[in-house]
DNA sequence: CACAGATACTGCCCTGTGCAGTATACGAGA
DNA sequence: TCTCGTATACTGCACAGGGCAGTATCTGTG
């Protein structure tokens, strides 16, 4: 049946055994539910969502049913005993640290090669991204739970997820009132750099 | 020479261009200072760093001087004008979105999965990193730089990482504070999650 | 009845990761 | 003088993941 029941599975195939852990979905449906609900703190693409659930079916943690509409084909999974027990024993493992990706800092980084005007607009890119993030949200926040009894877990995890964004918000607001004071993306003038970095370096004593 | 001069470049690529742009470096320099200075906001792992000099090169952004330290060759790298001219337009193109891989919080958003002890260990561990990475940051921002001339594109930058940082250990120890009032992971007793999420509900008006 | 938008995927090529492997260089201590 | 640990300087391989294009059917609205 399969050759690799005991490799060891991916993260992503976790996330995706925990919300089969939920209930069954098709693999479209899935792959919508994941990109709502794990987007922000573990994001894959559509096209990533669609081969993890045959890996799930090959190590015997998740059995899959062709069903179908009309003409249409539909693959429905569901999780099994198995796959629950290894999906507890997994949340007993150390997670690998967070990591995240940050173009527009990459940017702002180095920032002397270009001009301030390109730092000004970049910052502002990350001012207007931040704030539509906490839109979309304090939006999740508002609306039912897709899951009755838990509403607990997305009240523990949705407060981060908003207080990072208003982190960066409240960062770029500050970094363009920082750079009004230069005179060019190589000159601070007398703007004080090292004030900034020396205070940085008491905070961690 | 090369085949492909006008391919796309990768933002990997744009981000050792940046490092290139202040002095010529050997790959393995390279390498050790992207890890460094950049592994905050855009990790990658040293194989990668090891390819993309030679894509540049290919691209006519950079050259490739082959020296040696006795037996043992090694690679030098210099941007090229055209690399310089290449870099500064990039800067002017919107970033990608910023997106994080948070592993522990998806233990956490699947805590139901296994029981309380399971939890508090793992936001435990997250306490744990983020504090680590703030003693880091902090010891960065402490010793002289690396480039002078650079000092004010630290302290612009080094404050979000420390912050975000403190954002995550401040949200760790609250959610530690508020799961010891539950009954299980299933079970939040009297814990009222819907009065947190309306209050996130608010911030977005 | 047409058409937009949602459903339900697959193939291809490229980027990126983890790990193992292969050397040489160099300084400190036995 | 010899050894050993650490830094230097990479390459190969297998697999995870991303972006994009392509294919086709289903359903509701005008």
């Amino acid at each position: 049946m399969s050759r690799c029941v005991m490799a060891r599975r991916s993260t992503t195939s976790y996330a995706l055994l925990g919300l089969l852990a939920l209930r069954p979905w098709t693999t479209y449906e899935l792959a919508k539910q994941a990109q709502r609900s794990l987007n922000w703190f573990w994001p894959r693409a559509e096209r990533k969502l669609y081969d993890e659930p045959k890996h799930l079916v090959d190590a015997g943690l998740a059995t899959a049913r062709s069903e179908s509409t009309g003409k249409r084909p539909r693959t429905v999974y569901t999780i099994t005993r198995s796959g629950r027990h290894e999906l507890a024993r997994w949340l007993d493992e150390p997670a690998v640290p967070r990591a995240g990706e940050f173009e527009a800092m990459v940017k702002v980084f180095f920032a002397d090669a270009g001009d301030l005007g390109q730092l000004d607009a970049t910052l502002a890119r990350i001012e207007t991204e931040a704030r539509e993030r906490i839109q979309a949200l304090s939006e999740m926040a508002g609306q039912p739970p897709l899951f009755h009894g838990r509403e607990h877990l997305s009240a523990l995890t949705l407060p981060l997820q908003v207080q990072q964004e208003a982190t960066v918000l409240e960062w770029a607001g500050w970094a363009r009132d920082q750079i009004r004071q230069w005179r060019s993306t190589t000159d601070p003038g007398g703007w004080d750099a090292r004030s900034v970095l020396d205070r940085l370096a008491d905070t961690g004593r």
